[in-house]
DNA sequence: TTTTTATTGTATAATAATTATACAATAAAA
DNA sequence: TTTTATTGTATAATTATTATACAATAAAAA
């Protein structure tokens, strides 16, 4: 694989996705761990080819770390401080791996590139963490869940862009929960009910939840679930699919 | 002035602000026309210097037609699709203006300049008409307040960008009132009322639009404002400045 | 078989927010 | 004065949201 100062990308733009996922109460953020000695997240990222779409361009990064095509991506912020570069990053990457030599050869060209400023695009993704196998490419150590309360400290401006994904994920929820990967083909109104309390991070009265939820139209009642528990049986429940609704 | 291809901005990024202005129960966009034979209406836009914000960018390239200074800014979208170039229009443009030579002179890598694939980061304003001169700059024949549901057509992508800026206005327009600049210094609460619905496209209320507009807690109530007519004297208001408020 | 337990689904009461209506208070002309 | 065309405010009617009550029920315990 050619390095990216060799590719044909757009010079100073960059992709940041934002991966949410959930789990069992849990609202997680999908984050590589650089191979280099010393301790570098960064979100997972990448650039726009010439000829390509920036929300293709997204898609493309986050299938590289999923590998699951139908992904619900929004575009949210674009990040273009003057300040915004990787030098500081990438100085202190060097300085804790002495064996990387910059010099008159590639990698002074990739130092070069990666030092710029970029201007970048953020977006975010929706995923069933059962549905995904997260993807280790080039240069990851390691790529792992981690829970959006306790994110790993994250390179240059990565924690505000989190931060930001976020606030964006909370506001266009009921917008685009049928547009949703968060949770397994069928559900329970409980199950539904935890991720809202996880997303929001505050509780909801279950009544109003069920009729708030059930008001949206999205959802399709399907058999009851009975797990042997000694009480009434609930509901499974799936998304409509678009056509469906109305 | 230099050429833009000489300059150091950041390649194949661009800025375009769509410009709102109030008049008289029209919400107006200030659109410059190109100084070339055919019509050629485009959004004000401009690069990003190596060393500058994207945001202070936005804000220069709205000084430069406006020639005010604190002007309320809105990031709203960021448009990337690959066929986003300006090769279209210029060689239409080109084609209704003969005596302009492209050849192998600046001419020529001003063309490849200015045909290049663009990513454009759209940013709104909002501005109080009666507060500006436009001003033409470089290139434009004219540039004039059209009203947002008479616009003339614009080259690539422009009126949709405008549309979706009109879409980013309505939604922000409660929570940032106390930043616009869109009405003088004191108005009355019909003039406020006359803003919304020009700006939403339809009727409020009276009476409960300016028991809503109150309880924003935004206006500091001024003098009557006498004018003459055989009716009740309406009050006069003013934005509170942002530490007043509470 | 009946009772108990924990939970679910739905109804409805209480409260809050929104929208519609009524009406007194003007400023100036008739 | 009376009239006219507003404006400012109060309150009624409606709708939406939130809180509470309670019957239904799946399976274990009595």
């Amino acid at each position: 694989m050619k390095n990216p100062s060799q590719q044909n990308y757009i010079s100073q733009v960059s992709i940041d996705c934002v991966i949410f996922g959930y789990h069992e109460r849990q609202l997680k953020v999908l984050i590589p761990k650089l191979n280099f000695k010393g301790d570098f997240w960064a979100l997972p990222a990448g650039f726009v080819y010439q000829d390509e779409d920036i929300d293709r361009a997204a898609k493309r990064i986050l299938q590289e770390r999923t590998s699951i095509k139908d992904i619900y991506l929004e575009q949210f912020h674009v990040f273009g401080n003057a300040s915004r570069n990787n030098k500081a990053f990438l100085d202190q990457l060097i300085a804790s791996n002495p064996h990387i030599v910059v010099s008159k050869n590639d990698n002074q060209r990739e130092y070069e590139w990666f030092t710029q400023r970029f201007i970048s695009i953020g977006y975010y993704a929706l995923v069933d963490i059962n549905k995904v196998i997260p993807q280790k490419i080039d240069l990851d150590h390691s790529i792992e869940w981690y829970n959006v309360h306790s994110l790993p400290p994250m390179i240059m401006d990565h924690s505000e862009i989190v931060a930001k994904a976020l606030t964006a994920l909370r506001t266009d929820l009921n917008e685009k929960i049928n547009a949703f990967n968060l949770l397994p083909e069928k559900f329970t109104m409980k199950e539904v009910q935890e991720l809202y309390e996880t997303i929001f991070d505050r509780p909801f009265v279950r009544t109003n939840f069920q009729k708030m939820i059930l008001e949206l139209n999205v959802l399709e009642r399907l058999e009851k679930k009975f797990t042997g528990a000694a009480n009434k049986a609930p509901y499974l429940y799936r998304f409509k699919v678009k056509d469906d609704i109305g």
